[in-house]
DNA sequence: GAAACCGTAACCGTTACGATTACAAGGAGA
DNA sequence: TCTCCTTGTAATCGTAACGGTTACGGTTTC
């Protein structure tokens, strides 16, 4: 699956904004709680403020914060922000057609594989960002 | 997900064995099919026969077959054989004990990933191999 | 012994990722 | 207005993984 932690770091800014209400928090921040670079977080933040997760403020005293009430945010957006890439991969090359499993795997496979990651999907979309926090501050202490 | 296609060609791989049945199969023959270099095909292969699923003949007129009955073999033991790795990533670095959200949030987000991931392996656990040749059939006609 | 085949190590080019530096643009306050 | 502080983004670097390829040793058949 999945060899970056995009959406680890992202469930995590989106806490950390959840958790912080309207106050708006930094990067560098959030960076810190994260522990990598600013950068990375404004990375993260980029791709959750385009699909309308999370305002940001520019200038001094700036900052973001959440765009929408933690208990209207599925893990599932949050993953279809920061994670564009769609399920495993068919062949790197076209098989060959002269045979009858390269001339026909190609769409069973894909169909297969559709259903699968819509039942990963499934799991995700029934998560609210409310109850990761809730489970975070139950783990925290 | 993962990026890599080695899933993909694991199913060409044991589909092309199996509407084989009792003959072997040179990996230059199979590597023709997926259109790929032999050497791929028989990491592939060596990697479904620590599975069990598929036995390597050496030697003149060698080959390999399909240990099982393609009726008795599932497309998670096939991704789980060449997929070594589980699961999307969690965090690069550890996070920040010192903040509430890094404190708790890996095992709530382990939690996560596995169940999303049991969701996504219990329909690959359902398919059969032969469930797949049949409409791999279909569909070159 | 020769030929065919598997198994595996080694290497190359490409790609993706996280981390980092650098800089332009925006906004608040003195 | 000037000065910070912050976001946003491009560019770069080192690392890791992957697919592809060559090479070579071991194994089996003829």
């Amino acid at each position: 699956m999945s060899k970056n932690c995009r959406f680890a770091v992202a469930v995590h800014v989106a806490s950390v904004l959840a958790l912080n209400g309207e106050a708006p928090c930094t990067s560098e921040w959030i960076a810190g709680s994260v522990n990598t670079n600013p950068v990375v977080i404004r990375r993260i933040l980029s791709a959750l403020a385009k699909a309308g997760l999370v305002t940001s403020i520019r200038g001094s005293a700036g900052g973001s914060v959440l765009a929408r009430r933690p208990e209207t945010i599925t893990l599932l957006e949050i993953a279809q922000a920061v994670d564009e890439d769609g399920g495993p991969a068919l062949h790197h090359q076209k098989p060959n057609p002269l045979c009858t499993v390269g001339r026909g795997i190609q769409p069973v496979l894909a169909g297969i594989i559709q259903r699968a990651e819509a039942a990963r999907e499934a799991v995700l979309g029934q998560t609210l960002l409310s109850e990761v926090i809730h489970a975070i501050q139950v783990e925290a202490g």
